[in-house]
DNA sequence: AGCACGCCGACT
DNA sequence: GTCGGCGTGCTC
């Protein structure tokens, strides 16, 4: 009889825990939450296996404290999935898991979820309770006519039979009431031709694994596709997950999901849950018909799953920045593939990647050209020449006309100027000083009305100093323009105009709601805003987009940046114009030959992704690079960069990775520690998964004379 | 990652 | 004499 049960803990340790069980106890089901002691502390942990002996001394095994069954285990499909990230992040399991499970549902207080609800289970429907269980017999055939309340069975004073009845197996309480026949999807608006050409060839697919790249333009219905898509598995009795960026898009989309899908189990999964609520969400989702939710969402439990949905599959949210680094779109595609079904990525701006595989014939791609309101056209795009236009402001005449006009004809206007801040700078005009970030390579950006100094880039932040530090002129300049500025000099501009700016300054999570429903309202007459804007919000009497200071990333070195730049021009000029008529977007550049704007005009995102890649393909690059970072701390600069040099020259030679010099890395001031950093980069995912193998352990064999390491593995990488 | 143990500088 | 800085090592 197993004694030993390993369990994985949340540590940076990549190794199992192994514990005695107690000795009245069974073997614990793989997935089950332990409590046990940790070093001085306590810690939840998820047990993998019990096994017979332990390769660890008898006296150094401690008892686990205690198993939690208040909550089932975590099932095997999260399991199996952790797994996976483990191996491809290079991550520990543990730690893998604890992301992944509610945070709620890690504390070792008892969890009590919400159920009020009693229904039979398959058992239960053909139970033959004995002749003289009288109220067991009520209460079940009761039950087979629909669930029953809590309250009502309180009220009845049959919460005995209830506790009886669920005790042999025949019912259970459950959090939502499951769909008895539920009425089918109501019938939403014609599928065009597109859409129908899209469905026909993803439904073969339906019951393997596949990738399909959805690309459609603004407007063509793609919520329209995953719509019929998600009905078909529901009749088939299949859940569908839906993952999408950012949870101000969740509730929209919740309702909309909700009036298609009557009768349904929709549950919504995201950070801006309580936990509680995360909890009984992740607790109930085994039952749900469709799982909505942003990108923890991915580690959801569906043992029904038969369809994943990314949507706005480009978007930067996917990616988690810090701790566990994941890209939320890979391990959907992963997860697809353990559960043979199909993902579909849907984007009116497919990221390079997925674009790539798409050509390359990894992925299937399915093009939506057509809106689906054919009268609804693409806006105009011109280009207002910065070489030839006088100024005033960072605005050129033709522009403060154009916002003049839109507001003058009571419609509204967005104005996209990828700059935070009220100047990118602070700069004296008699000694050329600019203001400095002290930890890194970056300047300060003023923010006037928070009266300080910020850096964008670390965190850091000053009071705005009165004189300047390196002549002592007491008249600073502002040098540039960032959003506040801008919406300065429009108010200026345009007195009678209602301004609302949007960045991340002025939008806390909650805010979005509110400022849809002011602009709906026409409450907004000129939206000013960073790439906020570019992200999936429906502003439907945009008639006008103003775009500013694109030249920054137009000739940028990182390639990427011009590929964003593309991607949230042609998401901004997607939202401009109405049904009724056709919109305006006005760009201002001293680059109006760019080849980008060419295909821009022609709102052709699929010919510039082609151009970037054949590009790429020209200067013998691959089409996307994968990277491994690789950082130290140290209380010395010198002493980081030493153990970065010693990791760099351990590095077993392996054909087609580079590997770069380690430099020093920006980070904030804290705990007196530098940051170096060593870039490995690969076009090969199979090259560098070997290279980090062979190159891990050596790294930890070395007893390093820094405070801390760590490979941050971009989610590009595996 | 936490968290303790342990060894050298300025303090009631 | 000790309070406390952070270098080192450990967690079943």
């Amino acid at each position: 009889m197993p004694s030993i049960a390993r369990v994985a803990l949340d540590t940076p340790l990549s190794r199992l825990f192994d514990y005695r069980l107690p000795d009245s106890s069974r073997p614990l089901p793989a997935g089950t939450l332990v409590e046990v002691p940790f070093g001085r502390s306590r810690q939840v942990g998820v047990v993998l296996d019990c096994v017979d002996d332990s390769p660890v001394a008898d006296d150094k095994l401690k008892a686990l404290l205690r198993v939690l069954d208040d909550r089932p285990p975590v099932a095997p499909d999260i399991l199996k999935l952790a797994r996976f990230c483990a191996d491809y992040y290079h991550h520990p399991l543990g730690a893998i898991l604890a992301a992944a499970l509610p945070p709620r549902l890690r504390a070792a207080t008892p969890f009590q979820a919400d159920t009020p609800w009693l229904v039979p289970t398959a058992a239960g429907l053909h139970a033959e309770p004995s002749p003289r269980a009288r109220g067991q017999r009520a209460l079940l055939d009761a039950l087979k006519s629909g669930p029953l309340a809590r309250e009502a069975l309180r009220a009845n004073q049959q919460m005995r039979h209830a506790a009886t009845v669920v005790a042999a197996g025949w019912a259970t309480w459950t959090r939502a009431v499951p769909a008895q026949d539920a009425p089918p999807a109501t019938a939403g608006p014609r599928l065009t031709a597109d859409q129908v050409v899209a469905l026909d060839a993803i439904r073969p697919a339906f019951d393997r694994f596949s990738v399909h790249l959805v690309h459609g333009v603004t407007g063509s219905g793609k919520t329209e596709l995953y719509l019929h898509m998600i009905a078909e598995r529901l009749l088939a009795g299949r859940q569908s997950l839906v993952l999408i960026p950012e949870i101000a898009l969740t509730p929209q989309l919740e309702g909309h999901f909700r009036t298609r899908f009557p009768g349904r189990r929709i549950i919504a999964l995201h950070s801006g849950l309580s936990e509680k609520e995360r909890a009984e969400n992740w607790l109930a989702a085994p039952d749900c018909d469709v799982l909505l939710g942003t990108r923890l969402a991915v580690f959801t439990p569906l043992p029904r799953l038969g369809l994943i949905v990314v949507d706005e599959e480009h978007d930067g949210s996917y990616k988690q920045q810090d701790g566990l680094r994941y890209s939320a779109r890979d391990v959907a595609i992963a997860r697809g593939k353990q559960a043979g079904v199909p993902v579909v990525l849907g984007s009116a701006t497919p990221s390079l990647e997925s674009y790539s595989q798409a050509l390359a014939g990894r992925y299937q791609l399915h093009t939506l050209a057509a809106r689906a309101h054919p009268e609804a056209r693409l806006p105009d795009i011109e280009l207002a020449d910065l070489r030839h236009l006088p100024q005033d402001n960072g605005l050129t005449r033709l522009a403060v006309h154009a916002l003049a006009d839109t507001l003058a004809r009571g419609e509204q206007s967005l104005v996209f100027l990828n700059r935070r801040g009220y100047a990118p700078a602070l700069y004296c005009p008699s000694c050329a000083w600019v203001a400095p970030c002290p930890h890194c390579s970056a300047r300060l950006v003023l923010h006037r009305r928070a009266h300080r100094l910020r850096c964008h880039h670390c965190g850091f932040g000053m009071p705005i100093p009165q004189t300047c530090p390196s002549c002592g002129n007491p008249d600073l300049k502002p040098l540039g323009h960032g959003t506040q500025k801008l919406e300065e000099t429009l108010g200026a501009l345009l007195p009678q105009a209602r301004i609302r700016r949007i960045d991340r300054d002025t939008m806390l999570p909650r805010a979005w709601a509110a400022l849809g429903e002011a602009v709906h309202a026409r409450e907004v007459d000129i939206l000013v805003g960073t790439q906020m804007l570019a992200k999936g919000h429906d502003f439907p009497d945009m008639t006008f987009a103003l775009i500013l200071d694109t030249d920054g990333a137009l000739y940028s070195p990182d390639f990427r940046a011009t590929e964003r730049l593309f991607a949230q021009l042609m998401q901004v000029a997607g939202r401009a114009g109405r049904a009724d008529k056709p919109g305006r977007v006005l760009i201002q550049t001293a680059f109006p030959d760019h080849p980008l704007f060419r295909y821009l005009q022609r709102h052709d995102y699929a010919g510039y992704a082609r151009e970037l890649l054949a590009e790429r393909r020209r200067l013998d690059l691959p089409p996307f690079t994968r990277q491994v970072l690789l950082r130290a701390e140290a209380t010395t600069m010198d002493a980081a960069l030493a153990f970065l040099q010693r990791a760099a020259a351990n590095v077993p030679a392996t054909p087609g990775v580079a590997v770069f010099t380690p430099t020093p890395a920006p980070m904030p001031r804290i705990a007196n520690l530098e940051r170096a950093q060593l870039l490995v980069q690969s076009p090969s995912r199979q090259a560098l998964q070997t290279f980090v193998r062979d190159w891990r352990p050596r790294l930890e064999a070395h007893k390093p004379r820094v405070a801390r390491w760590s490979l941050d593995i971009d989610p590009l990488v595996f």
